[in-house]
DNA sequence: GCCCTTTTCGCAAACGATTGCGAAATTTAA
DNA sequence: TTAAATTTCGCAATCGTTTGCGAAAAGGGC
């Protein structure tokens, strides 16, 4: 690589010294310049095409003018719209993020939350938390600069951008209820993230106030948001002997499987039982019967995101607010069925 | 942020020079220390939770261990895998890398391959050249080592990764063939990207070899790889005049916006029109009437261009081979119709 | 024209790590 | 035991930028 330009080579080719570049080069340079010797300056460092370097400035100023983003998983579809939107905010003011993924590994998080830091990140946005999460506690306590995103470690300060999945399992719990649906089943995430514990937690509390009497078995549990969980959930459902007509699903990659598995066993969706999922990933329109979903916000989410953390990294006494909850709509397609509800 | 342990700490703290803690943590330091000194520098290093300061090893010694990721739009879900096979090299090497989004604008490439030259990446990886791109190939003449990945700049000596489409054109077109398909449609992709170049060519190429006469009006030929182009193309196409009997897309998307448009004229597919994809992006497997497509490795193309560059980056008088070219697989699914080929 | 204020710019010390060089300490050879 | 060879480690410069401080220059008031 050619050697770039540096301050030094202005200096020498203006004839001042290169703290006067570095002033002149400074667009809210606390001392003041001549205007005639920072116009020479200018011209010349774009004549030889000066390009600071942030290495060397970030080891002056302790700010590296990049953030670390921390996801599952960026093949899983849901999470590239969030680094759009992440990005859509942070790039524009001159942050570049370095993106990891933990694989939903605590050792990964770990090792790869130590990358971060090595390089000096000025902040991280975290979309692959825990409930629980001490390692990242920690470090937050230390005075990092950190949000998490589309979930939250609970009883800790840090700061969360997540989608109203209380509202949505309820309005969606509702949505079958009004198409006549009293016996429904649901599949639930994995309880150790805070997205497939607050979606349990508010389809039981929306069972109840609906008054729907569901049997202990109504709800299988799955230990990853994906396909395959989906399929061996709904097996476990089919099999416990227990007659729904719905299924309400955590996800929408569960419901994918849930569809599959009924497929499987001779039954249809919606015509045999209704399925519905949640996040509304991309192509649900394209497949059969269409799913009906949440949409949830990942880019906004991911541009809120950015936003809480910039200031959190620009004003460090300014307050933020402990959760920001996105609003979800609901999406109908064909993957439910009306039905004449029992009478009860 | 708490301070951050630096070699100071702990020379201080175990009474030796901070250029002998340098040299006891680095594993492969050319002079020698007793193991009693190395051993004591280590565990306290080690008890003070020291972590190395990238920033600033990178500063003196020209190495950041970072390298840069351009892709047109990590939203795309053609890329994702390709930035995990890229990381499942870079990474246990110590890598870390700074993706950006060029969303295929000439000027945001060059914004932002400038950020990365501020950030001082040893390589970057393109995903997204165009097939004429001096500014990139201007940046590689100047030493920086560079790869571009799934697509390649013409007429550079830039190490190309790419997927075999002639081949995979070839092979689709004739398995159209040998389905009983004569007159056969192409909608190309953009012209300003190797890809959309590579595969018309092959298109045309293989259409010779076949004997194939096709009118003028056969080939279609789209802006942008999306479901819109994919949809005015297929219009296009239909409103011609010509009866073609199936459509030879130059990417899934193309053909999803091509099944689209036929089902609205009131047609379908494949009973009326065949149509085939290239990639085989997710899902393709659950969406009616299923793509028959052309399958790439974007994992192990990520992973290639990854080791090329390192390659580049640590041995620079190695000999890189120019392309490396990946096979591709047919995935028969139900989008082609296999009918009767007229008698010529 | 003189003194005081203000502006303009240079000096030099950081930031945290690496590394060539040489001095001191140790081992080896004679 | 002494000189030579070798090992072990400290010194100091360096990477490119930022910034407090002070000196020189310029401007202002009378």
């Amino acid at each position: 690589m050619t050697k770039p330009v540096t301050l030094k080579d202005i200096a020498r080719e203006t004839g001042v010294h290169v703290s006067t570049v570095s002033r002149a080069l400074d667009p809210n340079a606390r001392t003041s310049l001549t205007t005639e010797v920072v116009e020479r300056i200018r011209t010349t460092a774009e004549r030889l095409g000066y390009r600071p370097n942030r290495l060397a400035s970030g080891l002056r100023t302790r700010r590296t003018m990049t953030v670390g983003l921390m996801l599952p998983d960026i093949a899983n579809t849901l999470f590239p719209p969030i680094v759009r939107g992440v990005e859509s905010i942070l790039e524009p003011k001159g942050y570049a993020s370095i993106i990891v993924n933990t694989d939903g590994d605590p050792e990964r998080e770990g090792k790869l939350v130590d990358v971060l830091l090595q390089r000096g990140v000025d902040g991280i946005i975290h979309a692959a938390p825990y409930r629980s999460d001490p390692r990242m506690v920690a470090v937050s306590r230390q005075g990092m600069p950190m949000v998490t995103v589309n979930r939250q470690i609970e009883n800790s300060q840090i700061p969360a951008v997540i989608n109203d999945d209380p509202g949505g399992i309820s309005e969606m719990l509702h949505y079958l209820y009004n198409a006549g649906h009293r016996r429904i089943a649901h599949i639930a995430g994995p309880q150790t993230l805070s997205t497939g514990r607050s979606r349990l937690e508010a389809f039981k509390t929306t069972v109840q106030e609906l008054g729907l009497k569901l049997p202990e078995n109504a709800i299988a549990i799955s230990s990853h948001f994906d396909e395959d969980e989906g399929r061996r959930c709904t097996r476990d459902l089919l099999e416990s002997g227990w007659k729904f007509t719905a299924i309400l699903c955590a996800n929408d990659r569960l419901a994918l499987g849930a569809i599959d598995e009924i497929n499987r066993h001779g039954l249809s969706c919606p015509d045999d039982v209704s399925v519905t999922g949640y996040n509304d990933i991309p192509f649900l329109d394209l497949i059969p019967p269409g799913l009906t979903t949440i949409r949830i916000q990942q880019f906004d989410a991911g541009r809120m995101s950015a936003e809480l953390l910039i200031k959190m990294m620009t004003e460090p006494e300014a307050t933020i607010p402990r959760t920001t909850i996105l609003p979800v709509k609901l999406i109908e397609r064909g993957s439910v069925k009306r039905i004449k509800p029992p009478r009860s």
